[in-house]
RNA sequence: GGAGGGAUGCCCGAGUGGCUAAAGGGGACGGGCUGUAAACCCGUUGGCUAUGCCUACGUUGGUUCGAAUCCAACUCCCUCCA
């Protein structure tokens, strides 16, 4: 449908929108005054990683659009676990660990959102201000009692999870009752009447959309995007080393550029509508670019998105790097680089230890295959003996140069 | 509470006394081709002080020269019955 708010007409142009509950009447709300809007983390992780930031971003496009966003950190829900989207049920987080994900996950909003107290600054929640309180008995009865089972099993955390035969424990059923109160509560404290997510969250957004319209007779709206794939189909956000997070102490700004870099042909003009604010038709040209010439448009891709995440400075000092790492074929010093004694040099580094220091390979015989398959290079000169070893002799301009394959590099500074 | 079925490497899944560090597939990684892309082709995919040693087929014991494979007990899951 053709939208006439700001907020819904910019989503729906850089291709966020998956479902709306109700597209007209959301429209109508967001041209009409201020609406306040929230997604909710769980904190399972020490960090948010790339398949967030979506999510973050449709944060960050409502407050452009002069509206209030709210972070709902899921300190309580994360002690449920969330069964949408899994096959078994995930391990239980203790409560200290919850609280330390929490903290190193609340720094990463600060980045894309302003914070603060005025009508569309954005503020943080958790979650478990509310539900730790709640009475079993009183909740049931007061909230319950608006859930069918019969339709809680139609959903498709609970279904899939059935016909896989899967177990699914009393524990995560409860999830979507605990995320339908959440915006029930949300709408009661902060009148928030919007709830945005991963089409995954469908069923539990619906859920509390239908809570609040039962217990207190308000409408409110759900809206959602459409999970990040590539256009092979393949999950994003997984690299050779885990997960595309978005904290630079789990992720280097180097290696988040580098992912960004390597996109897809076949992406580039979608994740640029979807991950930086190049205006729209700047990106339809980037993406009109054909052979070679689509890497143009994949490097400036790489630094928008860099530069939302970790600061411009970041960002370009990583296209530098990048640069000259690939096409000047020298080596630059700003390559992540791991320190070594100098002692360890003195009487000889084994080539295969010296990889799995630099956290290129986990184990000696994961180094050894990487040299066997001939992607071992030391200061870009390929190695075939595994029981070669590093001495003062290879350091060239106080540091060593260790690849593994083409692409990841990291420089031992003795 | 009863009856039956199941648990294998990152995932799926074959194996039902030695030839099994365990077929096959997926994923991942490396190489080739390219454009730091995709597709395709080739290779690798438990660890180590390495012509050997250790760990591994739910857990713990047992039988055997030898067990993922046979036996017992236990744990967990699934299906049906009550």
């Amino acid at each position: 449908m053709d939208y006439t708010s700001e907020f819904l007409k910019t989503l729906n142009a850089r291709g966020y929108i998956a479902q709306c509950t109700d597209d007209k009447a959301l429209d109508a709300a967001t041209n009409d005054g201020i609406i306040t809007g929230y997604i909710g983390y769980d904190c399972t992780a020490p960090s948010l990683h790339v398949g967030n930031l979506i999510s973050i971003l449709m944060l960050r496009h409502l407050q452009q659009a002069g509206h209030r966003p709210i972070v709902v950190i899921g300190g309580g829900t994360t002690k449920v676990g969330d069964p949408s989207g899994k096959d078994e049920s995930r391990q239980l987080l203790t409560q200290d660990k919850i609280d330390e994900n929490k903290k190193t996950i609340r720094a990463t909003f600060e980045r894309f959102l302003t914070f603060g107290d005025g009508p569309t600054d954005a503020i943080m929640v958790d979650n478990d201000e509310w539900l730790s309180d709640l009475n079993y008995i009183e909740f049931l009865r007061d909230y319950g009692r608006h859930f069918s089972v019969n339709r809680m099993m139609s959903f498709d955390s609970v279904k899939l999870r059935l016909d896989r035969e899967q177990p699914l424990s009393f524990l995560e059923f409860n999830y979507m009752i605990l995320q339908a109160y959440d915006f029930l509560e949300l709408n009661r404290r902060y009148d928030c009447t919007l709830q945005m997510g991963g089409s995954d969250q469908w069923g539990n957004i619906v859920n509390g959309i239908e809570l609040t319209r039962r217990c207190d007779q308000n409408s409110v709206f759900g809206l959602t995007t459409n999970l990040l794939t590539t256009s092979s189909g393949a999950k994003m956000g997984k690299t050779a080393q885990g997960a595309v997070w978005l904290n630079d102490d789990m992720l280097p700004a180097y290696d988040y550029w580098q992912f960004w870099r390597n996109t897809e042909d076949a992406d580039v003009g979608r994740f640029l509508r979807l991950f930086t604010e190049l205006p729209l038709d700047e990106i339809s040209r980037l993406e009109k670019l054909e052979g070679a010439e689509l890497n143009d448009a994949k490097k400036i891709l790489a630094t928008e998105a860099t530069a939302m995440c970790h600061g411009r400075d970041a960002a370009e000092k990583a296209e530098a790097t990048a640069r000259d790492t690939f096409e000047g074929g020298g080596t630059s010093a700003d390559l992540p680089s791991v320190a070594i004694e100098a002692k360890q040099l003195a009487k000889g580094l084994g080539l295969l230890e010296a990889f799995v220091i630099a956290g290129l390979a986990k184990s000696n015989g994961e180094a050894r295959r990487l040299v066997q398959g001939g992607g071992a290079k030391v200061n870009d000169t390929a190695q075939d003996d595994t029981t070669a070893t590093l001495t003062e002799a290879d350091v060239q301009d106080g540091t060593i140069k260790l690849s593994f394959g083409k692409k990841r590099h990291v420089l031992l500074r003795p």
